[in-house]
DNA sequence: ATGAAGATGAACT
DNA sequence: GTTCATCTTCATT
C-alpha cells in the first residue's frame, strides 16, 4: 500500500485540490544529503487555463508550461525573476479549461531543519519556507524535477495525508499577479505563522 | 534579433 | 512602505 496522495486526488478542479492540500504533508527525499525533508502545506493557489488570465497557461501550451496540459499528479516547476523556482502540482481542469495546477506557496517545516537552513543560508525558522521561491530552495527543488510523477511514495517528491491536522483555512486573492485579482483562489491555513503574507486581503491598487 | 514582463525575495527608507 | 537584482521565456520585429 502506498501512502502518497494518488492520481485521483490530483484529478479534480485546481480549486478543490488547492483547498484540500492545506494541512497535508509534503515529503522531499534528498538523496544527495541522505535525508528526507518534510513540511506541512499551509498556503496554496489555484491556476486554470484559457479561462484564467493570471495563469501561465492562459495563452495555450508552450515549452515552459507544457506540463500543465498533461497528466494530473506531475510536478510543474518554473523559473522566474532570474532567481527563483516555484513548485506546482498539475491537477484536473476548471470548467472547460485544458490546463490546471496548484502553486505551493508556503510550508511549515516538520523535519530536516538543518538541511533546510543550510540550503536557505539562514537559521531563522519562520524564513525557511514562507514563500514559493523560499520553499523550493529549502527543499532543493529546481527545473530538473519538472514533470516528475508525484503520485507514488517512491517519488522523491510526494504528498501524504495528515490526519493530525485540525486547522481551518481562509481564502483571498492570489499574490503577485496583475490580472484576475478578483478571484479568491489563494488558500491558507488560519493563524499560521509560516504563510507568506499576513494580510488576508493584499493591497489592491 | 530584440524587448518586456514576470505566480519573488531581500534590502532598503 | 519602496526599490531592484536577475535571466528565462515568449511574442514581436
Amino acid at each position: 500500500m502506498s501512502t502518497a496522495l494518488d492520481a485521483s486526488f490530483y484529478s479534480r478542479s485546481p480549486l478543490i485540490v488547492a483547498r484540500d492540500l492545506i494541512g497535508k504533508e509534503i515529503v522531499r527525499r534528498l538523496d544527495k544529503y541522505g535525508i528526507t525533508l518534510r513540511g506541512l502545506i499551509v498556503e496554496t493557489e489555484a491556476y486554470g487555463g484559457s479561462g484564467d488570465p493570471a495563469s501561465h497557461a492562459c495563452r495555450g501550451a508552450t515549452r515552459r508550461n507544457a506540463v500543465m496540459f498533461g497528466e494530473p499528479g506531475r510536478a510543474y516547476i518554473y523559473f522566474t525573476y532570474g532567481n527563483h523556482f516555484c513548485l506546482n502540482f498539475v491537477t484536473g481542469k476548471f470548467r472547460s479549461d485544458k490546463a490546471g495546477a496548484v502553486l505551493i506557496r508556503a510550508l511549515e517545516p516538520t523535519s530536516g531543519f538543518e538541511v533546510m537552513q543550510k540550503l536557505r543560508q539562514t537559521e531563522e525558522q519562520l524564513n525557511l519556507t514562507s514563500g514559493p521561491g523560499k520553499l523550493c530552495r529549502a527543499l532543493g527543488i529546481d527545473l530538473g524535477l519538472s514533470g516528475l510523477d508525484v503520485t507514488s511514495a517512491k517519488s522523491e517528491i510526494h504528498v501524504r495525508e495528515n490526519n493530525t491536522w485540525s486547522g481551518s483555512y481562509q481564502r483571498s486573492p492570489r499574490i503577485g499577479i496583475r490580472k484576475a485579482k478578483e478571484k479568491k483562489w489563494r488558500f491558507f491555513a488560519s493563524n499560521n505563522p509560516y504563510v507568506s503574507r499576513k494580510l488576508i486581503y493584499p493591497r489592491i491598487k
